[in-house]
DNA sequence: GCATTATTTGTAATATTCTTACACAGCATG
DNA sequence: CATGCTGTGTAAGAATATTACAAATAATGC
């Protein structure tokens, strides 16, 4: 099952390499493609003006087993197509709009990533992560707030985790690493010199070098392991904000790896943790 | 035609108001929605371990006039990405399961979030900063991360802003604020307490509270302006991780409100930013 | 330009799929 | 224990889609 993306836009591509009815069944979808999932065969033939066999035709042409199947993919199409799709915010926005067309970039990103995830470095990191004497989670800008989170999250698992947003501080420790040392590298575009330096520093010693950054990057290089996060972003008029998330919804993903790893004995381990906190809050009523 | 955003989750839902064979049939269908759109009413039938109008039934039940009309609006919820439904991680799981469950959870939370959100509340908050002499924002654990990204992401709008992790540096800002400092807190629960304190110390003064945390917490009630997150959470096993989530895309969305609000005139501000970067990365090939 | 062949299209029969009417079974209530 | 209710399946019927075939149209070779 092919299941074309943009249904209309195929039907619309191949109009000219369509016969005469078959066309006509193109036309009258391309009118109202909403209402053609609605009807059956005998609606949609009478609608464009030709046999019923005709529009089962013109059905099987685009790859459906029949009507049935072909009105599911349109409506599929129709669906997935309008609702989650990148779209700049623009000038003209109001709060109406605006905030929907942000989610709604933050969503797309996310199903994108899920899509082509990197399964088997995510795997060979976890298992770098597992057996790590010690973690270093090294980001800067935006990239930082993404280490600092990941140090919250891994520090539970009794793995020394370090973070720090100094280049100075992420060169002295690279550069006195060691075996079972692991350096994970957060960087969206990869190209950011400073940390491309310390991940040069700590690759000349016995350390494990792990960075999630985009495919082909200097960073990348640098990598023993590296997740790949392949995320478009309109930086010209924002910063980057969805391939952060998608950053740490691989590290939440890392983080579970991790815990399913330790197995269900480490479970109450992780409850001394959640307890830990609890005389830091007010309970609920 | 109600056209319910999210079949999947409304049939989770309605699952134990159900008889017994609908329950099987709902059961078979949340099992594997995919399957269900390409199956007839037979194949499911036989599938769930029922008859065929028992199919038929269920359906209706849920504002179908029928079963292919049934499978129509589930194909369209599966497209547009409603298959995301939230899911716990088991320790069955394995390296092709959890991730793409972890994506799931997140994604539904976003969609979720997206549906429901406060928009009154993030127009005051846009005003509020974008009048702003001082911005402080104050988060801590997971928060503190979120609200280092805030920072990143604010301090380009001309306007001073602060985060601090340390609660006695939290208290003392907040001791020393007036006129025009608004405070903006960070907080899944709403509940820990020395945040609160900050929080009630800063009330004392001019400044003005703005939060981002759940409904009814104390510290919703301690803010002028509350942006409410409702996003459920398995914390029993793991840290907040949606949550954090749709507090960074909520803060994207106030972000994006104040550049809209500074007008088309503000581009060539954020423009030099982000030239002031460029010598720090290695040029693309 | 005509005959032959290939292609396109519609008609009608057939097969599939869905829906409805009805009867039986299970369960609670008086 | 009878009565009525709800739930469920059987079987007949209606709607819908598919196929086989024949007619019409267009294309090609002579």
């Amino acid at each position: 099952m092919t299941s074309e993306p943009n249904l209309l836009a195929a039907i619309q591509r191949q109009l000219h390499d369509l016969n005469k009815s078959e066309a006509k069944v193109a036309n009258a979808i391309l009118n109202a493609p909403e209402e053609a999932t609605r009807s059956s065969i005998a609606a949609l033939a009478a609608m464009a003006g030709v046999s019923e066999p005709s529009v089962n035709r013109f059905c099987k042409r685009f790859d459906a087993t029949g009507f049935p199947d072909f009105k599911l993919q349109l409506a599929r199409s129709l669906a997935s197509g309008v609702r989650y799709v990148s779209r700049a915010v623009e000038f003209s926005d109001d709060i109406d709009t605006f905030p929907a067309k942000l989610f709604d970039n933050a969503i797309s990103a996310l199903m994108t990533a899920k899509e082509e995830l990197p399964l088997k470095a995510i795997a060979q990191a976890v298992d770098q992560i597992a057996q790590a004497r010690r973690v270093y989670f090294f980001g800067l800008g935006t990239s930082a707030a993404v280490a600092r989170d990941a140090e919250h999250k891994f520090f539970r698992f009794n793995v020394p985790v370090f973070t720090h947003e100094d280049p100075l501080m992420q060169r002295m420790l690279a550069a006195s690493a060691g075996v079972g040392d692991v350096f994970f590298f957060i960087s969206h575009t990869g190209r950011t010199k400073v940390l491309i330096e310390a991940a040069e520093i700590a690759r000349q010693t016995e350390a494990t070098i792990v960075s999630l950054t985009s495919p082909g990057s200097p960073l990348a290089d640098q990598s023993h392991c590296c997740i790949h996060v392949n995320v478009e972003e309109d930086t010209e008029q924002y910063l980057p904000m969805t391939s952060r998330l998608v950053q740490l919804v691989i590290l939440d993903v890392l983080a579970a790896g991790v815990t399913l790893r330790r197995g269900e004995g480490f479970t109450p381990h992780l409850a001394r943790i959640k307890d830990s906190l609890k005389d830091t809050r007010f309970q609920a009523s």
